[in-house]
DNA sequence: TGTACATCAGTGAACGCGCGTTCACTGATGTAC
DNA sequence: TGTACATCAGTGAACGCGCGTTCACTGATGTAC
């Protein structure tokens, strides 16, 4: 039963967005092209029409999911009054519910590890994501604070992706909310005006 | 053939080492059981006189790989001229040797996105590793600069696991090298004195 | 100290299971005339 | 515009494979007398 052309598009891109939810929650690894094809309606020999193998369809993953979060990093940013905007960020990213919902977050404390052990292809497609990110994040950071605003760009983003990585992996609430607040406080104090 | 109740030990002791450095370098999920006791010398059978499954395998493998990074770290910041020994440990930790050879790194950047999706008693047991890295940790951070000592260690943590995470997944050794350098050199500069 | 027996570390075949991928097939869509 | 045929998105059975775990067995170690 051939598809037409938009249909064929609109199911790619359900498989990808379903696949960037499962692999955020799960592991890239523990994700089945089975399962996967499943929640999004069809069976899995069907995907053999989409990509060449799961490898293709996780570095798709990559971009798509840098992507997300650097468009909803980048609506915080703007919206910010000047000098907030690191304030901005790191109240928008460290929070209790980003913690709790790792389906609809950012990619980079769920995947990375993940991905740096994976093929190159996918390293290639997240280095390309990650490198937009921060072209467009830089000029919204405050100059002159520390060196560059492209070096502050880069402390900031390391400092929120390792604390979010802890604070997920910590299975104590009390510190791990400590662990968002304390790193929240810091870049605010650090980086405003 | 029994073993004497020392041999038993040390063979339990090689396959926990074992299990650290090949959970480092694959993620837990794609070390085999039949693998790992290949490598210790063995035959896969044996494993459960040692463990009951592989999650209590996991569980110390959390623990023993924070305490050895704990131990690094101790090391170097005990050595460390008073003033200086923020910059002492992040020039020890963020360094390109660190992060090419993940399997005698530290563990939370390879394992805690694994550890955070894993079961409670692999998370306690990380989270029990965590308390005491930074219960050790936290007296050797200078006074001040930042609220309490223990705020502190939290952000250089977070800090430094982020980077060496990004700068794993990175596929573009430039942009690599700059991650951990801009990251030393802000540690360094707001934590120094 | 010597002997008899229980224990148990490690072996290796076997289990059920889920994985990624292939492939012959179906039938609606796209295209050439 | 209507017809004939090629294309190909999606189906579902089948593949080889490696996984974690179990279990009957072996024989050296530990222990009770």
């Amino acid at each position: 039963m051939r598809r037409s052309k938009e249909e064929k598009q609109r199911t790619h891109k359900r498989i990808v967005e379903e696949a960037a939810r499962q692999f955020r929650a799960k592991g890239i690894n523990e994700v089945g092209i089975a399962e996967l094809m499943g929640r999004v309606g069809l069976t899995h020999g069907g995907f053999y029409a989409h990509f060449s193998n799961k490898d293709a369809l996780t570095a798709e993953v990559c971009i798509e999911g840098v992507a997300q979060t650097q468009a909803e990093l980048l609506n915080v940013v703007q919206q910010a009054p000047a000098g907030t905007e690191v304030a901005a960020i790191v109240d928008f990213y460290l929070t209790a519910s980003h913690r709790d919902h790792p389906a609809r977050g950012c990619v980079m404390p769920t995947l990375a590890a993940e991905i740096a052990r994976g093929p190159a292809e996918v390293r290639t497609a997240f280095t390309r994501g990650y490198n937009e990110f921060l072209e467009r994040l830089t000029p919204f950071l405050p100059e002159g604070t520390f060196k560059e605003q492209g070096d502050e760009a880069l402390v900031v983003l390391a400092g929120m992706v390792g604390a979010m990585l802890l604070a997920r992996a910590i299975n104590d609430s009390e510190e791990s909310e400590r662990i968002l607040r304390v790193n929240r406080e810091f870049y605010t104090q650090v980086f405003s005006g």
